[in-house]
DNA sequence: TCTGGGGTCCTAGGACCC
DNA sequence: TCTGGGGTCCTAGGACCC
């Protein structure tokens, strides 16, 4: 989607429209840019740009704080198109999605009118615009789709991948951060037609996984679909303080606010946590992380708090002032049904049976007790 | 310039087990 | 006293993405 935040917002207050709109909260504030309107972009303000910067270089914007709950209406709004294409679709974010069309030609026709009715479609549905790379890669068609952007097409047909890629610099491939870009200059290697002129052996030697990686890339060879998991791998929450504390009841406080919508979370989702972490960045920017593992996984917010609060102790230095707090959960394992009060007391009653079952057990065999519905293995006829 | 909040994955060392 | 090989799990930090 093109300028995705900032569209939504347009569609919600017209009078909006063409103007240098920023969503990202109080300009005053300590936040950053999530999304910046082709208008304000024409000020060199950018997402991730912290909104102080961005009022500097674009004083007369209009700065909005962000609806996410709209954002993640209109999200499902463009995954309902998109699977109305084709049933093959990798939603990657809220604004971004592989789509699958291999086989749909008789029902689209070829890639460019399918790509074309496809931007049609959205914008008739929503009214947002968007744009799409079409090619046989993921990387390929993700870099010709920013290309395209705002509003375009560009597709890059079968055996052009490597060429198309070739001019480009590497940072401009998914996964090449500041971090991996200088370690590539330090090697000489500015695009990524330098990189497909290294030799795969030597780039994994010096970059491990990652060099494997970008070198395959490179060449626009990652065709396979994206491992999709659906359960998530942590859950987590943070907060920047609007100013820097040292006060041990605010830090307190707050930890037991983000305790407590972790454990919402946690049961909203049917998962228990069997990590919880904290995360403390101090007013240099220093960031520490501590996770411990607790005997029995939970999503209660008082044994979440309890951990997190432990953990503080432990980590705390005193003589640093705090500018953000957070919480994770994480070695997270499904829960079957989530516990009400109700819930709890059934388990209280639950683990009494389970106790006298095992005494039982201990005194007449295994067998001897089963729980209502289960299946004990049948003894083999004769 | 003064740096959000939500995530994922990788690396590397150490504990512990067989 | 000097010394294995394999495996898993835990922890801390960091790169990167939207």
């Amino acid at each position: 989607m093109d300028a995705f935040y900032v569209s939504v917002e347009e569609l919600e207050d017209p009078s909006l429209a063409g103007k240098a709109v920023i969503v990202g909260g109080d300009p005053n504030s300590r936040g950053v840019v999530a999304s910046a309107s082709y208008e304000a972009r024409k000020f060199g303000v950018r997402s991730a740009m912290p909104l102080q910067q961005a009022k500097r270089r674009c004083p007369h914007a209009i700065f909005i704080r962000g609806h996410y709950d709209k954002y993640s209406e209109y999200s499902r709004k463009i995954h309902r198109i998109f699977s109305s294409f084709t049933p093959v679709v990798e939603m990657v974010s809220v604004d971004e999605a592989y789509l699958d069309l291999t086989g749909c030609e008789l029902l689209h026709g070829p890639v460019i009118r399918a790509a074309d009715t496809l931007i049609r479609a959205v914008k008739q549905a929503t009214g947002l615009r968007c744009s799409v790379g079409a090619s046989s890669s993921h990387v390929v068609s993700k870099i010709a789709s920013d290309q395209a952007k705002p509003h375009g097409l560009l597709c890059v047909f079968p055996g052009c991948e490597a060429a198309f890629l070739a001019p480009l610099p590497v940072r401009r491939m998914p996964g090449v951060g500041k971090v991996t870009e200088r370690q590539l200059q330090v090697l000489a290697i500015k695009t990524i037609g330098d990189v497909q002129r290294q030799s795969a052996e030597e780039l994994e030697r010096r970059l491990g996984k990652v060099g494997a990686w970008l070198y395959r890339k490179s060449f626009g060879q990652d065709i396979e679909a994206y491992a999709w998991r659906e359960e998530a791998r942590s859950v987590s929450h943070e907060t920047t303080f609007p100013v820097d504390v040292t006060d041990l009841e605010t830090i307190r406080q707050s930890l037991s606010e983000l305790s407590q919508r972790l454990g919402h979370r946690l049961r909203q989702h049917g998962l228990m946590a069997r990590t919880v972490g904290l995360k403390l960045r101090y007013a240099s920017f220093q960031t520490v992380s501590r996770e411990r593992t607790l005997p029995r996984p939970t999503h209660f917010d008082q044994e979440i708090y309890q951990a997190a609060l432990n953990l503080l102790g432990a980590t705390y230095d005193r003589r640093q002032k705090v500018r953000l707090l957070g919480v994770r959960a994480s070695n997270l394992a499904t829960q079957a049904r989530q516990l009400s009060l109700l819930d709890e007391e059934r388990e209280r009653k639950l683990a009494r049976v389970l106790e006298a079952a095992d005494q039982l057990r201990g005194r007449f065999g295994f067998e001897a007790v089963r729980l209502a519905g289960s299946r004990i293995k049948e003894k083999e006829p004769g």
